[in-house]
DNA sequence: CTCCCCTCAGGGAGCGCTCCCTCAACTCTC
DNA sequence: GAGAGTTGAGGGAGCGCTCCCTGAGGGGAG
């Protein structure tokens, strides 16, 4: 059962396919009868629009790609925040009309695979989330004449962005356990390739540098596991510790189990403050303070700017501010 | 800056379009010079087909729809699982070579919408998650003849799925609690419209009714507020329960918190099982036994029935097994 | 040596749509 | 009432590609 055509719709309504093509996309010089007979003739037959065919000619897809570029035991897709992300973007662009065809590039191959994708002309524009410092693909489609937005910094001098106050952040959480009477406060670094580890770390470094405290600091890549890995260094290397700030809220609950096995009271003893305020923060025992990320303001955010330059206008990055959320882990 | 053409390769190789087309599509009748030079020619002009010419004439596009059915404060969006299935979509097409188009379906204008994206011919086919009983997607996309695979059992009869064992699942967290000595097991329900919901209730009613012990029925709607409201209201019918076997992980978190405050410990005095084995499972105290669900199993699965389907093979529904994983609190 | 067959490159139609251009039919002005 | 201007429908080219068909050329068999 062949889908009907513009042709054959234009044949049923007794019109020309030039006029049904005017129905179709809505112009305005169309006569009233004209439109309700070709409107009757599509109800009659089904008629969807072929999209490829459309595409062709017109250069628009009305499809936008997210490239999510990580590899494979990556932070970003791992992340409890993804979902959260995915949803907000999507509702954006269903609301503006668009589709959106998700790409995990996890690997050269499909870093390869999604330029090719990308200039085989399937969508208006790009939104890149590549938290990697050294990750090529920013460069790489920013190279081809396609708008494309990044969910954060890149790399890539001229692709535009949408970022998270990732400094600020860390400084509200740090400056919270200083004004709760904190003296020995470490942190625990997500992976220091990203971007957003070295600015919540930097963030960190600055508000104990503005107050003389000496920094103490963990390594860590965002997991749970590390978490814990890096609070029994930390512990081992100073055992006064009074205070941490992880760099998410995954390593934070990494290292309340493990001040828990060390006997540390938590928030009598060592206060803890994690980052991103995922879900999971409010279920722990004690429940975790946090850093709120607007993820999904950032999201639509991000779309808004796309959109935004897909039509032509500026290409403003945008800053993202950050809230404390205080629960009872500090 | 115009992206070069099939036409403009095969001047610059001196050869004709069609012998470039056999070359760029791997067939096998070409000579290897000419295979040479047009491939010379397509790496110095950078030359990337064009899809929607591409999708127009071969009727393919490469792309199938993953089709999210989802009132706004859905449960499967929100699902903590809900980037692990995508990201299992994703790489399985992606080794697969095709694309993914993620469509949440969150309101009837945007169900509409995505039946008009369907027909519109941009897809190959769809791996539908409609959980909702009544949802009418699943039968609408049925019409279109397009391989269509469900992540779930529907109330369209004819559509292929790949769904969880549910009642097998709530026969083995309940079983385990009876082997654990528990006689008092109460059940804290997911929202009755889906389908998992009652078949994780009717598991759960049988395999009690096998023992002759009454069962205790708390409703829920699958978030953590509705677990620890429905506890509360067990706990009032009947304080000497000894078990809660709760329909999700995330109303498991809930009653665990409402049966802290009301006294009781956990494992000594009730025992809790969820269902799905999210990640947050392992960080509550004390951590959560809960079923396994073979979520990302599950999407490679229904990715792989979608692909034969589209391949013209047979539409065999699969069911996944779960498995019970015991923690501390049972 | 001739004829036939087979291999493989080129020509060209056509996929379904948009959009430009033409032209018919009115309306308005003087 | 005639000419100019305006409105809106129809015709047709062409987007970039695939794929069928044609025909050139070479090799093998008789």
């Amino acid at each position: 059962m062949k889908r009907p055509t513009l042709q054959v719709v234009a044949a049923r309504a007794g019109v020309s396919k030039s006029s049904v093509s005017r129905v179709i996309n809505g112009e305005a010089t169309v006569a009233p009868e004209i439109r309700d007979v070709v409107m009757q003739a599509v109800r009659e037959l089904g008629y969807v629009p072929n999209g490829a065919a459309r595409n062709l000619v017109t250069r628009r897809t009305d499809t936008l790609a997210v490239v999510v570029s990580d590899p494979p035991q990556g932070v970003v897709s791992d992340d409890p925040l993804f979902s959260a992300v995915v949803r907000a973007i999507s509702r954006e662009l269903e609301s503006a009309g668009k589709r959106l065809v998700l790409m995990l590039a996890e690997s050269d191959q499909s870093r390869f695979r999604v330029e090719q994708y990308i200039a085989g002309g399937h969508v208006d524009g790009v939104l890149l989330v590549a938290l990697h410092g050294t990750d090529p693909l920013p460069a790489a489609l920013a190279r081809q004449d396609l708008p494309v937005v990044s969910f954060n910094r890149t790399s890539a001098q001229d692709v535009p962005y949408v970022a998270l106050d990732n400094m600020g952040g860390a400084e509200l959480a740090v400056r919270h356990l200083l004004e709760r009477g904190r003296r020995r406060i470490a942190t625990i670094t997500g992976p220091l390739e990203l971007h957003e580890s070295r600015e919540r770390l930097a963030g960190y470094r600055r508000t104990l540098q503005d107050t003389g405290r000496r920094p103490m600091v963990g390594l860590g890549d965002f997991t749970r596991a590390s978490g814990a890995q890096a609070m029994r260094e930390l512990l081992a290397d100073d055992p006064e510790l009074d205070a941490v700030f992880a760099a998410n809220d995954l390593m934070a609950i990494g290292s309340l189990r493990v001040l828990h096995q060390a006997g540390r009271r938590v928030p009598e003893d060592v206060a803890v403050v994690g980052f991103d305020d995922i879900e999971a923060a409010s279920y722990t025992t004690p429940a975790l303070t946090s850093i709120r990320s607007p993820m999904a303001d950032q999201a639509t955010a991000a779309v808004h700017l796309l959109l935004q330059l897909i039509d032509g206008g500026p290409a403003d990055p945008v800053i993202m501010p950050n809230q404390l959320v205080i629960r009872e882990s500090s």
